[in-house]
DNA sequence: GTAAGTGCAAAAACTTTGCATAAGT
DNA sequence: ACTTATGCAAAGTTTTTGCACTTAC
């Protein structure tokens, strides 16, 4: 164990030139615990230990959060935001059609070629985000489930 | 030039079991002709030609066609969502972070390798959507305008 | 002490829904 | 004729903004 070892949030908030207060640690430990939160469920979270806290701090932390980058944010379709604090790493993620649901998923190719658009058209890339789209498990067989009694 | 070529919006609505409206061909010639459009731009576009056509009209045609699979739906991060025509291939986007300027790219990799995550979690997969993320050539070169004079 | 963050409240932006009328098949 | 789409209006949800007060630095 180093020091340099995982960066406390305190400190990552101090390297980005933000103040730590008890609401944002509290807003990033939710996130911490409940990866792919929406800014709803990260306030229902945070209430529960910092009661005075609320729905616009939330959001206002996060935004905050996104442009210093030390959270990402997802945008699923038809669905409010979500956020995660899995940064350093470019994971990529599935997503069920159905449900909603969000998971992980390592890149698939060992390097970054994902990096590599075709043509870039003049842009300055700086991420590939990669998102798989299909149906989870649960609904998978939930699918099933009615099939079978039909 | 076969009965194979390019089906009509016309065929292809009712292929879907859509009616066949003059604000739904509007909508979809809008789209053709400014792709990665928003809802109030579609609306904008269509009242030149439909002055009676309303929002949410949009708003439900969008959903309907985004439902039925003949357009895409697209939500940039922070901005409201978009859709455009072009469902076949399977083709990307570059999305500028200061501007929100969206270009299409073709798959970088000839096949659909993009399709295989390196574990799937149970998943079925269907689609492979691919966002890079970076300065758009206008926005890089308002940057360097900066520097420079400062 | 000064600049930044927060609570509170209000509003903006985007999208969906309900119902009567009109239009497509 | 029957079913589907539309206009109109209203509401719902998510997110942003303004201002006074408090807190971290």
């Amino acid at each position: 164990m180093t020091a340099h070892d995982a960066p406390t949030w305190t400190e990552r908030l101090r390297a980005a030139g933000l103040r730590v207060t008890s609401r944002r640690l509290a807003v990033l430990d939710a996130l911490d615990a409940h990866p792919h939160a929406s800014a709803d469920e990260v306030y229902a979270r945070t209430a529960q230990t910092v009661p005075s806290i609320t729905k616009q701090a939330i959001y206002v932390s996060l935004g905050d959060f996104v442009e210093h980058g030390l959270i990402r944010r997802l945008d699923p379709p038809g669905s409010p935001a979500r956020y995660e604090t899995r940064t350093e790493d470019n994971h990529h993620h599935l997503i069920c059609d159905e449900c909603g649901a969000i998971v992980d998923v390592d890149c698939a190719v060992g390097e970054a070629p994902c990096l590599a658009p075709s043509h870039d058209a003049g842009f300055s890339v700086r991420v590939a985000e990669v998102t798989y789209r299909g149906t989870c498990p649960e609904c998978l067989a939930r699918a099933d489930a009615l099939v079978a009694q039909s």
